[in-house]
RNA sequence: GCGCCCAUCGUCUAUCGGUUAGGACUCCAGGUUUUCAUCCUGGCAAGAGGGGUUCGACUCCCCUUGGGCGUGCCA
């Protein structure tokens, strides 16, 4: 447990927050937790928080396989937060499909859901205990708006760390603005064109502003407190330079390492639009927080937030969780998924006959190894090796011809009661696949389920089940279209008609014909099975021609001779 | 533009200063299977470029290039 110790202490500290207690005494494990109200467990708590829209994202399941994984492997709490403020997506068909890709995936949930949707007056509170605390402050955009709720990022806080004393050049066409909502200025472009900046008032300690002689024109300290409380505001014109102590957010990323952000560079956020209701970033932090999160592992689209969230979290008195960001999974392009793109959604995985475990197995590969050579491993194999800091920070792409050999594999070992029906579900999409007899079907299932990769193969298995053959022209030409070979399957069409058709005997058959028509041994196996199967390829031949049966064969070798072999004699 | 992040075979990855840079998928060749597939053996294939630090660098540092993310009263 070496990143629990120093960065996450976490002191039970969500009494800031008065709605998380509600939801902690709903929650089973909490109470048996700390149910008298002190900590007696670092237990790990882990969530998943997805935005309901009706399709679950490939690297979104990702990012949900490898918080269950941390869970498990920690013996910690995998929580699931519907993100659902979004009313016009968020249907109960969308989050009906949401609980179905995490079932297919066996993705267990601790605990009891979290709708965020139910959660507005938490984030209400929590927006007005940051008001009154001073830590937030209204802004009107335009006259006849209503005004906004901003969230100032807090002038000290232990996540801060001392760069060093900073000067910038300033265009001087363009006036410094102080005020509670941070600084505002222009930098010069490379051609000399102002380009406007700003930022917080935290990011300028020290804050000094120079003419082109070099005497100070405003100094922000003194007049820091009236500033940040938003009484005075100042328009300082001709400023050439800002001299300032430049600081940064910092924080350990479990899987990237140390991140650092001037603060310089961070601006006031909106937690609260003009219309009142919540940003994500106010209720991302305060239901993480509710939840009493430990660790947020996320798609690293979100460091950026992070600083942000860090400032939060401490403006609302609560310690700041552990931070582990994924890299993205990106598509054959190297470009990340976008909504056009097919294939990347966890339901399309499904549709196309993947095996979850496959997917699963396939899925932690993604960004992560174990270490040694291992690539096919159970759940208990993955929950026991997978840990953080073996996570890769480089984006990795999908390959699906290595997915599809994962899949065959999991495929293979699949009992036959499990591979059947899926199997009888791929062949209905055939058209001669809608109807089959049962038994026939059971026993081409147990011929080809070990060399099946994905369900739609099944696709291959046609000439079981329907006299409808395309025959494959490289096949025939090779095998049928060559002197001697029509005459030695007449041959073999007369003995088969009144032998045993049992593989053993079959094979005996065939080696007999080989030898009367002086075809080297083996030889003929293969024309053999292009005229009845129409394909080079399959699965034994003599288990393949049994299963077939005699009527099928003799049809079907009757009509090689006839069509396809070359009438050479 | 600025900020943050990333960079090993085509792809997924191993390597935590000293290796003939290993494995997997794909592809090719051979073997086993008197056939097909599996399987086995072998092969093709990588440290983006340039500077440092060091006895020694894929590994640490800097620069360049390339890519991603962020820069919303989206999430």
């Amino acid at each position: 447990m070496w990143y629990l110790g120093e960065t996450h202490t976490r002191g039970g500290r969500c009494a800031p927050l008065s709605s998380c207690c509600l939801f902690f005494h709903r929650d089973d494990r909490f109470r048996r937790l700390w149910g008298d109200g002190s900590i007696k467990s670092m237990s790990v708590r882990v969530r998943f928080a997805p935005s309901p829209t009706g399709n679950v994202h490939i690297g979104n399941i990702r990012a949900a396989i490898f918080n269950w994984l941390f869970a498990r492997h920690e013996g910690g709490a995998f929580l699931l937060r519907v993100e659902d403020t979004d009313l016009e997506r968020s249907t109960d068909e969308a989050k009906a499909t949401l609980r179905e890709a995490m079932a297919w995936l066996k993705l267990d949930v601790d605990g009891e859901v979290m709708y965020q949707s139910q959660r507005r007056e938490a984030h209400l509170a929590a927006a007005e205990q940051l008001k009154a605390a001073g830590a937030a402050y209204t802004l009107q955009r335009g006259k006849d708006e209503e005004a906004a709720l901003f969230f100032q990022i807090p002038w000290t806080i232990e996540a801060y760390e001392t760069v060093g004393p900073a000067s910038l050049d300033v265009h001087p066409a363009v006036p410094v603005t102080i005020s509670r909502g941070g600084i505002q200025y222009a930098v010069l472009s490379k051609k000399g064109k102002p380009v406007d900046e700003s930022g917080c008032l935290a990011g300028f300690k020290g804050l000094r502003l120079l003419d082109s002689t070099g005497e100070c024109l405003y100094a922000l300290e003194p007049s820091l407190e009236a500033v940040q409380a938003g009484q005075a505001d100042f328009t300082v014109e001709k400023v050439v330079r800002m001299e300032f102590e430049q600081r940064q957010v910092v924080f350990d990323d479990l899987v990237k390492g140390r991140m650092t952000k001037p603060l310089d560079g961070i601006k006031d956020l909106v937690i609260l639009r003009s219309n009142g209701s919540p940003v994500f970033h106010l209720a991302n932090v305060c239901d993480d927080a509710a939840q009493a999160i430990t660790h947020i592992i996320r798609g690293d689209d979100h460091v950026e937030n992070t600083f942000r969230h860090i400032a939060l979290y401490h403006a609302l008195g609560v310690t700041p969780p552990a931070y582990a960001h994924l890299p993205m999974i990106v598509n054959a392009q190297g470009k990340p998924y976008s909504k056009r793109d097919g294939d990347a959604y966890v339901g399309d995985f499904q549709a196309q006959g993947f095996d979850p475990e496959a997917l699963f197995n396939y899925l932690t590969l993604l960004g992560w190894a174990p270490g040694d050579d291992r690539e096919k491993l159970s759940r208990d194999e993955l929950v026991a090796a997978f840990t953080l800091d073996r996570v890769r920070s480089a984006p990795s792409q999908m390959d699906l011809r290595k997915l599809a050999h994962l899949n065959g594999q999991y495929l293979a070992e699949l009992p036959l009661e499990t591979f059947m029906p899926a199997a009888r579900a791929a062949l209905a999409q055939q058209e001669w696949g809608r109807e089959v007899d049962e038994a026939l079907f059971r026993s081409v299932c147990a011929l080809l389920q070990s060399r099946t990769q994905v369900y739609p193969d099944v696709a291959t298995w046609c000439y079981f089940f329907s006299d409808e053959l395309t025959y494959d022209p490289k096949g025939v030409r090779k095998f049928l279209q060559r002197e001697g070979i029509g005459q030695a399957l007449a041959a073999l069409r007369e003995r088969l008609a009144d032998e045993s058709f049992e593989a053993a005997a079959i094979e005996a058959t065939i080696r007999a014909v080989e030898i009367e028509h002086e075809v080297p041994e083996g030889k003929l196996n293969q024309s053999i099975r292009v005229a009845v199967t129409a394909t080079t390829i399959g699965a034994g031949l003599y288990e393949t021609m049994e299963l077939l049966g005699r009527e099928r064969v003799l049809t079907r070798l009757d009509y090689a001779v006839e069509a396809l072999c070359t009438r050479d004699e």
